[in-house]
DNA sequence: AGTTAATCGAGACGGTACGTCGAGTCTTCCA
DNA sequence: TGGAAGACTCGACGTACCGTCTCGATTAACT
């Protein structure tokens, strides 16, 4: 992703490209994002500057397919449907699990730290921002739209209502006690986000 | 805020505050947030570095303060209710309005430059982001909470539902769209969010 | 010396005079003459930068007029007649005695450090160089004078001797072992300087 | 010379360095020692501030460097036999001329500046002062030592007398003038030297 | 003895340079 | 020829002092 030009790709080492997104992830665990650095990374995977300079843009563009990475391979560890939301017929309690895996995740000091940086480089980068949402929010988010199409044929959810909107009723909220601190994030909390979004606050 | 222990504030000069918060907003604005530095303030204000460093800790503490102040000033100069959610008995009406002059807010070019490098600054910064939220985005948070709780006594919102909670629904979607550039950011999305979160987006 | 022009000497404080003199030569004693700042001496000496800059032009006017106290109160407690070279009619004699004074007083670390950073101040900063060897050191020298013109008229030294020059031949080469570090400093050294300066190098 | 542990010596840039000696030798020249930065000699040669630490540890070592480079420079544009006192078997002759010399070189601008400051920082800096003694000037004087001793072997010096100690007769005093500015340097000055020096100034 | 004006301690100010760190480029040598 | 190593230029960092400039609070000379 976002490379530089020239180089030959079938030449690439591949132990090199390991080592640097392992780096990479285990520096910014440690130290924090603005302690990384590219020299950083280098030393710590044996590594010339150059070869990172060669193969990606920055270290925000190292971080992003370091993660990237991880992530695919999670999901591979993790079985063969990748966060897939469930359809069980229950709309609510469907998003109720879902919403409380992603607690789980969202808390996973794992995941946690460089996923938060690269939000944060998202918002004042735009190049890195639009790739961040792009690649790796954005078919999550595609997720719940089937999830709730699902429900709208079933009559769960008005047919008038667009998905990719009501969505972000409850996942939105989320998001944002996670990444601005706003708030505690709980099961209980996710739960009663679902039930205001499903049937609104105004009385029945 | 987050001042050195040390210097004696009364003797603080109150031209090279001004110009420190001028030049901090002028030249986030121009070149951004990562190009501006702590040298390139000073320069720009006619002020040597150890005046910025003499009260405040770092480039984003300048820079809140600086925004924090900006706020004030045009909380001022709008008048004698800052930012109140309006209360007409319509609450649907009063979040539509509300969240309109938001949007006007966040697509102002005078804002959006350094509260979004604040935000960013505090997502990964966790004493800034605290920070940021406490002063800024709560207050104005509460803003709503008591809108929801005249609501509630109205009888226009279900009396089991936390306010705190509720306003995210409407609020962080936005907060999102905006932070993340996760989609456009219009008055019919946000009138959509209003009508979503107060009547559930399950078959009434 | 070197004085600014304006203020009204009779209100000078002598206590802060005292104590910067005191602050300066103790703090050139302790971390040498280029860690020894300004600031340092009036935090020491319990005393406003302004007041010393007030009466002095530069650290080394400082020190240097500390040094004169120094050796002005060095003079009084050794007695009435401060450094005359004594005249017992043995030229070899008392010029060996006189050398055998300043052997001690120049490895005295009371005076070392002091005048050896102002020694090598003097050789960059001319004006400072030329008041430091217009006051201490000529002064010095002008008793060698003296002294080599009672032995001329004595006939102890030729009469077309320049004593101006002659007091060289064994004065300078113990300066420069000293400032430079060029040899050692012993008694049997400046004996012998004054050997061969009387009678030269050359058979007789 | 007091170089700092760790680089790796073979992949210096050659240009680079001469870069540095050129612009700290012209900067010195120019504004004087005191004047000198280290960030100046950086920019005039076109070189990062990093180049200039990473193979010396000061302002102070560089300019060392850079003269005995000047020095050595000098010495073989000047011929093969740099400075050596010359031997025609009158003593007397060969130390007016080779002091001659001297004198015009003290008197050269090209020299002075940066010489002086080198003394001058030698004698406050004891490590860089060992340095520029054993490196530049003890050199110089065992030329005048090999001199004496021919002249010892000739006759025309007392075999008594140490020929280190009695070269500072003539020496000594020159260097005194030149840096303390305690007198006028010219020839006859010199030449009177040589005289007392070799006959002392005792009546024959 | 009271008034008054300068000096005093204190320290914030605009600056300059320090010595360090990391970015991103360039060069050399190895496999 | 890709990669490791690392020296290079550049620019910003945060610190230390510079010399100037207020600020009350003494304090000493003159009403």
């Amino acid at each position: 992703m976002v490379d530089k030009p020239a180089p030959d790709a079938t030449r690439r080492s591949e132990k090199s490209r390991r080592a640097i997104y392992a780096a990479a992830l285990a520096l910014v665990g440690e130290v924090g994002y603005p302690k990384t650095t590219v020299e950083g990374i280098a030393a710590r995977a044996g590594v010339g500057k150059q070869t990172i300079y060669r193969w990606w843009s920055s270290k925000a563009d190292v971080l992003l397919e370091a993660f990237l990475d991880l992530s695919r391979q999670a999901a591979r560890e993790a079985g063969q449907e990748p966060y897939a939301v469930p359809d069980t017929g229950d709309l609510a309690a469907d998003l109720r699990t879902v919403l409380r895996i992603t607690v789980d995740q969202l808390l996973d000091p794992r995941f946690e730290v460089p996923s938060r940086a690269l939000a944060a480089e998202g918002l004042v980068n735009e190049q890195l921002g639009r790739e961040f949402v792009t690649t790796l929010l954005e078919p999550q988010l595609q997720l719940y739209v089937a999830r709730l199409r699902s429900a709208q044929d079933a009559g769960h959810v008005r047919h008038d209502v667009d998905p990719r909107i009501a969505l972000e009723l409850f996942v939105s909220p989320l998001a944002q006690r996670w990444l601005q601190r706003t708030g505690p994030i709980t099961y209980a909390y996710t739960d009663t986000l679902v039930d205001y979004a499903l049937h609104g606050i105004a009385p029945r």
